[in-house]
DNA sequence: AGAGGTTACGGGCAGCGTAAGGATC
DNA sequence: GATCCTTACGCTGCCCGTAACCTCT
């Protein structure tokens, strides 16, 4: 009869598609993945998948399968997380992060979780949102903090914080009388994250809007170095200033007041909704409960 | 995470309320068990049994986790029904018989299983009613063909034939003119089964309503020597006569016309429900194909 | 040639059975 | 002492990982 973790392993290659990204999925070996299916498929006496050069694909009998086996390892899921002892919940979880996150609350969730599941592992990534969500949306992460709610089926998102927006600079660079005009601003050179996320779109948008002499901007993805740059006077970085409370408590660094208008950060935990998810949603929830705090 | 075959052991243990019993059941010894079930709860991280001196009982976790569990052997048992080759159905089957059905259809029976589902082992007990009823209550049997429904939770029935009783005698005794009144049957020895049986509890109900002397009975748990007696002139008996049709042919036995009513005997094919029987209902389904053919 | 799956093979460990231990009636 | 569960221990067999092989693009 076969056990839960042939259907788990059998399930990941139907949903994937594959037995190598299954293995990967699985933190297993290729062999070892397909050793498991041709046992199944030898115990069940037939064919669960079509093996063609490039791909394989469910044959029906394997799509009924896959119904059942997903509805067992729900089953399983929700009988864990009734029943056992929450330190019995063990097992790992690909978190990916913002480095916003990591300068803010990041610290405070890893103790929380470390001490409401102690045997969970976290595997934490620290990426720019879009590669973030490229990883969730194929399951090399199980779980990310990141911009904006993820759009995919099977995916859900649960607001965590935003975090405004702000022009900041180094405390005793003269940008003339409060409020700053934007002509002022860009007058330096603007530092702020990659061209690919958000904050960046959003700024650029906001200067194409006006209609001046394209600033020059800095991107980079490492918030320290941005922060760092700031400090050493390169230019005014666009981040949001909950990252930088001792340097702004020191005084190192200033908030520029100006009547331009920068949208939140809204940041959204996201995870795929799969049915071996064990603590992923209580994981997230406790997640909100201290980006809120 | 627990394995379907860890949640299998706790079930049995939990239904059966016994280490040693659950290990019976399943074919395997009670250390096993024993060890099973300790690593089921470590890995839950929680009692699962109050351990008693001389009795084991389910901890509320337990009680949860049996649902749970009841659960998954179910799902398991549909997943292998709906998707699995009937080839690939492979178990033990303990099945208990009542002599009639072995010299009625047993063999054809037991032909048609074997083509059906090649994977399953027949192991076929025959024994009385009484016993064969007790056995499937304590779990020792999972299906028994006998007389009469099994009134009991989580037994089910199915109504498989009725054969009539009569009186059968050697040819050349001669017992006078037909219809045989029941004080002329009674002068010779009554050879029936044995005392616990409803063939014999029915007989004895009938003669003694009708206020003659006690017969002599002679009671024999051995259909075949019955049989046998009868063929020897011992006495006549009552027995369905379907289970000698050759006798009856050949002219060796006849059946003795007369106005005695005896009730028909009634056969069911009786099972208890558990989660886990993969094909009893179909073998059930099979049997009751047969017997009323 | 390289990507992806299968087959072959060796080693580690889970889980079984035997046997001894301990508790309770 | 008998019954029933646990602990100890050696062994088997499953399953995993490494490596070689096959096949299609």
């Amino acid at each position: 009869m076969p056990e839960i973790r042939s259907l788990e392993v059998f399930y990941w290659v139907a949903q994937l598609n594959s037995f190598r990204r299954a293995a990967e999925r699985l933190n297993t070996t290729q062999p070892a993945v397909s050793q498991r299916v041709a046992a199944l498929e030898t115990e069940l006496g037939l064919r669960l998948f079509d093996r063609a050069a490039r791909s394989v694909s469910l044959t029906p009998k394997g799509r009924e399968l896959l119904d059942y086996a997903e509805r067992m390892l729900r089953l399983r899921a929700d009988m864990m997380r009734a029943v056992a002892a929450p330190a019995a919940l063990s097992g790992l979880m690909r978190l990916g992060v913002s480095e916003t996150i990591v300068h803010t609350w990041l610290a405070k969730f890893i103790e929380r979780v470390n001490s409401t599941f102690p045997g969970i592992t976290l595997d934490i990534v620290v990426d720019v949102s879009p590669n973030l969500r490229d990883a969730l949306v194929v399951h090399e992460l199980d779980m990310a903090f990141l911009l904006g709610p993820v759009s995919q089926p099977n995916m859900t998102n649960y607001d965590l914080c935003r975090y405004p927006l702000a022009f900041v600079v180094r405390s005793d660079i003269d940008l003339g009388p409060e409020p700053v005009p934007l002509a002022r601003l860009t007058e330096m050179p603007i530092i702020t994250f990659p061209k690919t996320t958000r904050p960046y779109l959003t700024l650029r948008d906001t200067l194409s809007r006006a209609e001046l002499p394209a600033p020059r901007i800095f991107s980079n993805s490492s918030l320290s170095t941005i922060v760092r740059m700031t400090e050493d006077g390169i230019g005014i970085s666009v981040i949001p200033p909950v990252v930088i409370p001792r340097e702004l408590a020191t005084g190192a660094l200033r908030i520029v007041r100006t009547d331009v208008k920068l949208p939140d950060l809204a940041f959204t935990a996201s995870l795929p909704l799969t049915p071996d998810g064990l603590i992923a949603d209580p994981v997230a929830q406790l997640a909100r409960e201290i980006a809120q705090a």
